[in-house]
RNA sequence: GCUGCUGUAGCUCAGUGGUAGAGCACUUCCUUGGUAAGGAAGAGGUCAUGGGUUCAAGUCCCAUCAGCAGCUCCA
């Protein structure tokens, strides 16, 4: 007999060859058939698991999933992947399966099939998946020996599944495998007991997706779907997906008059429009007050930086796939440029190509009379080099850190001025693959509020501190109160780290230290940290939930050497600084992008481009209006007044749809009492105020940058009320 | 960069080889109103670009560019 424990405490005993399923029948027949799974302990098995296997001489723990359990969802979803592949198969020919896993909301299956798929093919999938759903056959487990695997996986022409075996699963004595009718399939499970179970499911879209994650690998094609236990319930998914798009910043910045990508300027290159324009500078005058009065000062460098700097600081070349190419002052620069890489090349250079840039040079009148053909490729690399250090060559820059460190190196600097500051809103570009542009997120153009603090060892802590409270600050500031910090260490067991192990333990442990006493939830991941040395990032969940890696804290350990940064110390001997590298936005297209999900366009009074629209009933009102127009404008809001001919139902609508905070709505009655009839955004009517009362409360919702969420947030619970977030920030 | 999809008016989109369409936005006129759309008229197009097939191409084919989803990448 089994000893099993349920959820609620009790012991029941069962025979020995009791599965999950077995144990519901015996509490009840509509248990048993609504059970999709089991839970013992933190494993999740198929219904039909023999439990014997789990028995070691205590009772063991059960607990029975159904459809209300979100691991049932997990389980269905991972089944409808084993019907999607087996749908598939039957369709084409030839279908190689890779890797079929539970995402978040559905699955995908990765296959190799030499026929290509589309969307028009997903009518057809679903039909046969429905077909199989309708049959209801059983999942059924079995386990293999490693030969028998690979064995069967040759003889079903699986070649993806036995390089599976033989490589990743390397380690395993046996292997478990589910049949359900015809199809087979390699896979740990568990499953739900029969396909009946899948009462909706859709094929979503189709993408491309490499073996193993590897680029230079086979090219498969992955198919994603969605499973649900009712139709309702998927519906209610597709809609929020529909949401979802709508909160999406490139919608929502369209129609706010945001900001714009076009395709003239070039691809990730952010035109900001006057409104989004609005939002960052009101951004970055918030922060460089507040870095001012922590001690900041404010540097400028230019857009360009000489090619030299770079190699200075070692990103070029080592970078040079993802940044724009050089620009060469010399005609022949970039002739020189691509000799130079042709001859360092695995293939090298062939006589007649060589002969040809000789021509070339010579054309273009940059002959390089030392350059002989006879020397060794060393030898005439270096003849090259030498022509390009006398050319001047620039790069767009990357990054500002080399800036900064010079402008540390211009002047001889004493312990006396540590820890130093610089900050800059800097733009750098970036030639990112066109397939990562998105939107704001991510651009070939972009600003960081970017600032290097030089310190010396001692003050890390301190400084670390420092940044780590302005970090909250800020993003408390716009209503992002739940994030974690990723703290990045070094893996112990890897010497590829510049910096002295002893500075590495103390900066280690100083970070460790703030964190913890930060009461900040973090997380330590080892192996993580740069080279140069160990950083904290900011993940910051908005208000649906999804997750943004936004501000880092990074020391620096390498750029200090390379540019042989030095201060005089107390003993009158030099010392090398460290670089704290650190951005507490990242960069301004990708947290406006952010804020603007985050807030579905209606920003807070504080950062609303539009504060207050002012609506006169009609003509009448008209200068009214204007006087109001200029009184809001002296106490420093951002106003328009509507002066169109039309009704004020309209110009409230169209206030509403722009997302303005608030509507001054004014016609004879208020002329006459100077007053406003006030109306917020949220709450609709607010009753008549007098102008100065108006003034006042809209000034200290500003200057307490007060969040009200004007979009609801979506929630995978309908049924829940409706909740207006409050948070305000004092100074 | 790779795979798939898309590109028609400012925006959202119809348009199945035979004369280029709708709604919203815009302009003008009428309307002068009390908290989410008053009415009428008008203007607006090299159908992404280049080539091809055809008597005839927005529509079919090829290439290029751009966008979207996913993959790979992000100092």
């Amino acid at each position: 007999m089994l000893e099993i424990q349920l959820p609620d405490g009790t012991i029941v005993s069962h025979p020995d060859d009791a599965t999950p399923l077995s144990v519901a029948e015996k509490i009840g027949s509509r248990l048993a058939k609504a059970v999709i799974a089991a839970k013992i302990g933190d494993l999740i098995v198929d219904a039909t698991r023999p439990l014997k296997s789990f028995a070691n001489g205590t009772p063991i723990p059960l607990r029975l999933l159904t459809e209300k359990d979100p691991e049932a969802l997990d389980v269905l979803r991972h089944s409808s992947a084993h019907v999607m592949a087996r749908a598939i198969m039957r369709l084409y020919p030839n279908v190689s399966l890779a890797f079929g896993p539970t995402i978040t909301n559905g699955f995908y299956y990765d296959f190799d099939l030499p026929q290509k798929l589309n969307e028009d093919d997903f009518a057809k999938i679903e039909a046969e998946m429905a077909k199989i759903i309708e049959l209801a056959e059983p999942f059924e487990q079995f386990s293999l020996d490693r030969t028998q695997s690979v064995e069967l996986c040759r003889d079903m022409k699986q070649t993806l599944k036995v390089e599976h075996i033989e490589t990743g699963l390397a380690s395993h004595e046996s292997l478990g495998f589910y049949r359900q009718g015809e199809f087979v399939d390699l896979c740990r499970g568990p499953h739900i007991p029969d396909a009946g179970r899948i009462k909706a499911f859709k094929v979503m879209s189709i993408a491309g997706a490499y073996w193993k994650g590897d680029a230079d690998g086979l090219q498969l094609q992955r198919v994603y779907g969605t499973a649900w236990f009712s139709p309702k319930d998927m519906q209610a998914h597709l809609e929020q997906v529909e949401e979802a798009k709508k909160r999406d910043h490139r919608v929502i910045g369209k129609r706010l008059g945001l900001f714009q990508i076009s395709s003239e300027v070039g691809p990730g290159m952010c035109l900001w429009l006057p409104k989004g324009a609005r939002i960052r500078s009101l951004l970055e005058d918030f922060l460089r007050k507040e870095m001012l009065k922590r001690g900041y000062e404010p540097v400028y460098s230019p857009h360009l930086g000489r090619v030299e700097l770079y190699e200075t600081s070692g990103h070029f070349p080592y970078y040079r796939d993802s940044q724009f190419p050089p620009l060469f002052v010399n005609d022949g620069g970039a002739l020189v440029d691509g000799w130079i890489r042709r001859l360092e090349s695995k293939e090298g250079l062939p006589v007649a190509h060589e002969q040809a840039f000789m021509q070339a040079a010579e054309v273009l009148g940059c002959e390089i009379k030392e350059y002989k053909v006879e020397q060794s490729v060393a030898e005439r690399t270096a003849v090259l080099q030498t022509w390009q250090r006398l050319h001047e060559r620039y790069l767009v820059k990357p990054m500002n850190c080399p800036h900064h460190a010079q402008i540390f190196k211009a002047m001889p600097r004493s312990y006396k001025q540590l820890p130093l500051r610089l900050f800059e809103f800097g733009t750098v570009y970036r030639f990112e693959q066109t397939g990562e542009l998105n939107g704001m997120l991510r651009v070939r153009g972009l600003t960081q509020d970017d600032a290097h603090i030089f310190c010396t060892q001692d003050q890390v802590e301190q400084e670390f501190r420092n940044t780590i409270e302005l970090t909250r600050m800020v993003l408390e500031s716009v209503g992002l109160k739940d994030y974690r910090v990723q703290l990045s260490l070094r893996d112990p067991k890897s010497d590829k780290y510049v910096g002295s192990e002893e500075n590495w333990q103390k900066a280690e442990a100083a970070l460790r230290r703030v964190l913890e006493e930060s009461g900040l939830n973090f997380q330590a991941a080892e192996g993580e940290a740069a080279f140069y040395g160990p950083k904290a990032d900011f993940m910051v969940r908005d208000c649906i939930g999804r997750q943004w890696q936004l501000g880092t804290v990074q020391l620096d350990y390498n750029l200090p050497e390379r540019f042989q940064l030095e201060y005089i110390g107390s003993d009158n001997k030099t010392h090398r600084p460290v670089m704290i590298h650190r951005a507490p936005f990242g960069s301004m297209e990708r947290f406006v992008g952010m804020l603007t999900e985050h807030f579905a366009g209606a920003f807070p009074m504080w950062l609303a481009p539009e504060q207050v629209r002012i609506c006169p009933l009609s003509e009448k009102s008209n200068d009214y209006a204007l006087e109001l127009e200029k009184q809001f404008l002296d106490a420093g809001f951002r106003v328009t007044v509507d002066l169109r001919g039309a009704k004020v139902q309209a110009k409230i609508r169209d206030a509403q749809v722009e997302l303005i905070p608030y509507m001054a709505v004014v016609g004879p009655r208020e002329a006459e009492t100077r007053s406003i009839a006030l109306r917020d955004r949220i709450e609709g009517e607010l009753g008549t105020k007098p102008v100065a009362e108006v003034l006042s409360m809209l000034a200290e919702e500003v200057n307490q940058r007060r969040i009200r969420f004007a979009v609801q947030k979506e929630t995978n619970e309908p049924e829940q009320p409706k909740v207006t977030e409050t948070a305000s920030h004092e100074y």
